[in-house]
Formats: C-alpha cells, structure tokens, sequence
DNA sequence: ACTTTTAGTTCGTACTACCAACTACTCACT
DNA sequence: AGTGAGTAGTTGGTAGTACGAACTAAAAGT
C-alpha cells in the first residue's frame, strides 16, 4: 500500500486515518445492521424512516437522498407501506407526483430505533472520557462540514 | 429522542458524538460503495478482497469475518472465482475444508482497490490540518481499541 | 464401530438494486 | 389552445445478496 505514492510523513499519516475511519464505519454499521435486522429492516429502510422522521418527501426526493435509482424506491415503499410503516397521498401540488411520509406506527419504530441505536453504538463511544468524545464530535463535524455535500 | 433517558448533559455530548460518528459512517460508506460499483462489485466483495489481502481463510473463517452464513460463501465466492480474482483449493489439514485466497489478478485489483479508497476518502479527511488527522486517529484508534471485539 | 459434529453446497424464498420501457402529467413554446 | 419535450412514478426483467433448511462428506468423540 505504500510502494506507489511520493512518499512523505503526511500522507501516511492520512493513510492511518483513512483505514481508521473505514474500520470505524465498518464496525458502526455492522451495529446499525443489527439493530434494523432485529425489526426486520434492511440498512435502507433504516435510513429511510431516519430521512422521514423530520421530512416529507416525493419518491424522487427521497432517492436522491438515498443514493438510489427511483424505480428502486417503488418496491422499498411498497414494503413498508404494507406492514403500515409509511403513506403515500397524492402531492397536491403536481398529480404526477407522490408524497411519502411516517405513518403514525412509523413514527413510533422511528423513535424505538433511535433509542436502540443510541444504546447499542454507546459502548463503542463511552471507551473515551467526555472529553475525548467532546473532541472527537469536533472533529467529525469539521471534517463532514469541511468537505463534500 | 430525550424524554426517556436521566437527562444530564453527559449522555447528551454521547448522543451528539454518535450522530456525527454515523452520518460520517454513511458518507464513508457511499464513498466506498461507489469505488467498488466502479469495479463491478459490491461492498461485501470490497470487504472479501480487504480480508483476503493477507489472509487466506476457509469458508468457514471468511463468513465468520463477514458476520454472514456460510451458505452466503458460496455464492459470493463463486462469482468471484469466475471472475478469475479467487480462487479455491482443498484445505491440506481437512478433507472437508476449502481454502479460500486471492488470485494474482485478485490481489492487483486489491491494491488498486486501496489506492483508489485512500483517493477517495482523502477530500474528506483532508479537510482537517495535519495534526487534527493525528488527533481524530488516534481518538478513533482508541475508541476501537477500548470497545468491543 | 457408531454417533455426533463440522465444512461446504444446494435449493427455495425474499429483498435490493439496476435498467429499459411505459403511462400520466407538467411545462415551455409557438 | 395545441404540440412536443421533459419529469414523476410504476412495471417487468435480470443479477446479486442473504437467509434458513436439508443434504453429503469427512472428522472427532466415545
């Protein structure tokens, strides 16, 4: 991993850092995973109801957001609309278009899942004192507000 | 998200800590996602050929690293193995047993696969000054460490 | 030697995700 | 107003992912 680069003490430095992250976000979503999988989701459902939760979105808005082509959303709403977790109206805007939003069940999961993520991902966390979880959120939110969208 | 805990601004610095750390966990893992699909393969794969870098392992062993079924295995190295980037071979201690490891092609592809994952990731993590990355590896290395498996 | 356990595969099912094709509607322009 | 382009969502087909149950072959335990 080290043979093709100009060498020098900064990129090995961001090297460490770049495995660390990936490890990090490896192991975070292995521990989401798991919590959706015990509600029967999937990781996109997941983010799904995260997304809804403070949102109401078309069926396109919510693809981008996920990153996904828009025919794919049709299945993954369906699915949840049926075990009526999520809605879909007619926008009143535009008669093509399709809102999709919580249900008042999904609302509730939404919340249940929050408090399980917060639960299962705090032993990760809490092997730092508060100070070094005050330093390490600085940090996070700098670089996620520093770069990209 | 705060009306069933004690309260106390302690669990709240957690909960903000495990916000940023999950919202950066989903953007490494679109970063990484994307650099897979460029290869025609999916982040289970990535994952297959990051185990496999320095490590050749049984069925068994590598759907243990995956936190997957052993009937998943097969599939997946299947279709790697028809791809020319793994191959299989009879485990000499176990006639049951079926050693699973990287091609050559395989491990060219692992290591362009890395390259392009540090190239990818850095705009993010470039973002912060040199000793900040120190300081957020470092945190992130002890928050692995002080947890968990 | 006989039973139990383990390694891997096969089969059937459900879900995820993509693309291409399609319908219904909106919007811009003439 | 009327047409043509573009947009919103769905449908249908394909490939891949992942699971669980049932199976074969080989190893281990007693």
């Amino acid at each position: 991993m080290e043979e093709s680069r100009p060498a020098g003490p900064a990129v090995e430095v961001q090297d460490e850092l770049i495995d660390a992250l990936v490890q990090a976000s490896f192991m975070t979503m292995a521990v989401l995973s798991k919590v959706a999988a015990e509600h029967d989701l999937s990781l996109t459902q997941l983010r799904v109801f995260a997304i809804l939760r403070d949102r109401r979105l078309r069926m396109a808005g919510l693809a981008e957001y996920l990153g996904l082509e828009k025919s794919t959303m049709t299945g993954l709403v369906d699915r949840a609309e049926k075990r009526g977790l999520l809605e879909r109206a007619p926008s009143p805007a535009d008669r093509r278009a399709v809102d999709v939003f919580l249900s008042a069940a999904g609302i509730d999961l939404t919340e249940r899942l929050y408090a399980e993520i917060l639960r299962a991902l705090s032993p990760m966390t809490s092997a730092l004192s508060p100070t070094e979880q005050r330093r390490l959120q600085t940090l996070i939110e700098r670089m996620l507000g520093g770069s990209a969208a």
